[in-house]
DNA sequence: GGTCGCAATGATATATGGTATCATGTGGGC
DNA sequence: GCCCACATGATACCATATATCATTGCGACC
């Protein structure tokens, strides 16, 4: 856990794989995202990149979410946020005063969605699950 | 199940309860909103009470959301959605095809999501669980 | 039931997150 | 190395919402 290599080429990988070009700009978005452990915004990865066009930033991650690489999740307020996808099938821990962004794996919630199945009319597509919480940092923070 | 009285007296109370007053353009919000047991987005509101400004349908909403009785939820693109609140605790079902928003409750996952707490480092505050599904009318919709 | 302060309104501007357009540039299959 | 479909980026635009602020009107109080 906490692999620290190889994300890279997974992204860039993810790319390809789908048929999609390995630009100079989207190695540069890819290079810049690898380091992010964290939750980032479209907009905060423009400020970063500034020599990267705006509509390329938004369209690299667009397409790295397709991959299913990237995710994308939301605040409690509904404002966006996207993480690198670590885990094939998983869920997200914001922090909602830091905004770190973890994951879990929970073969229970799935089991208990899929279960509901019986309850609810109409055919499961998917879904989405996402525990807001304050991180132990930001915990210790405020003791201090 | 599937009240349909006596959600606008609610509605009113909620503002009411919380120290808000009962102005015209708040009442005709809500008279609006007590029909709807489908999703709205507020642009949607905005158009169809076109004599109540545009801040006051955002206001007015949001205020109701703090109250409880109105929930904002999100589509899988992000895209927000309200909905009346018809039970206390609850999370939602939205159809992808045709946008409308159902309510089911599931004391089993708020279980396993406070078991996770030992697993998730740092203090759970809150979730969010939303359900995509292709609805019964859709579904048939599509057969025909 | 009149009055008055403060909350609410609405027109407008701004913020935020993202897509459409289109002339120009370039990766990579040949 | 050529070539063209795909990608880029400047710009405009859209969607969803909040900030500002002069004006209005609710409702507590007498």
């Amino acid at each position: 856990m906490m692999m620290t290599q190889g994300v890279r080429p997974d992204l860039l990988a993810a790319l390809e794989d789908r048929g999609h070009r390995l630009t100079s700009p989207r190695r540069r978005v890819i290079d810049h995202l690898s380091d992010k452990f964290e939750g980032f915004s479209a907009e905060q990865v423009h400020e970063e990149l500034p020599e990267v066009g705006r509509a390329t930033i938004y369209r690299t991650i667009k397409l790295l979410v397709e991959a299913g690489v990237v995710c994308k999740l939301a605040l409690p307020n509904g404002s966006p946020k996207y993480s690198l996808a670590r885990f094939e099938h998983h869920h997200h821990t914001v922090c909602i005063r830091c905004g770190n962004v973890g994951e879990f794996r929970a073969a229970t919630i799935e089991r208990i969605v899929r279960a509901l199945g019986s309850d609810i009319p109409g055919e499961i597509l998917g879904h989405r699950i996402e525990v807001y919480i304050c991180c132990e940092k930001c915990l210790e923070r405020e003791d201090a």
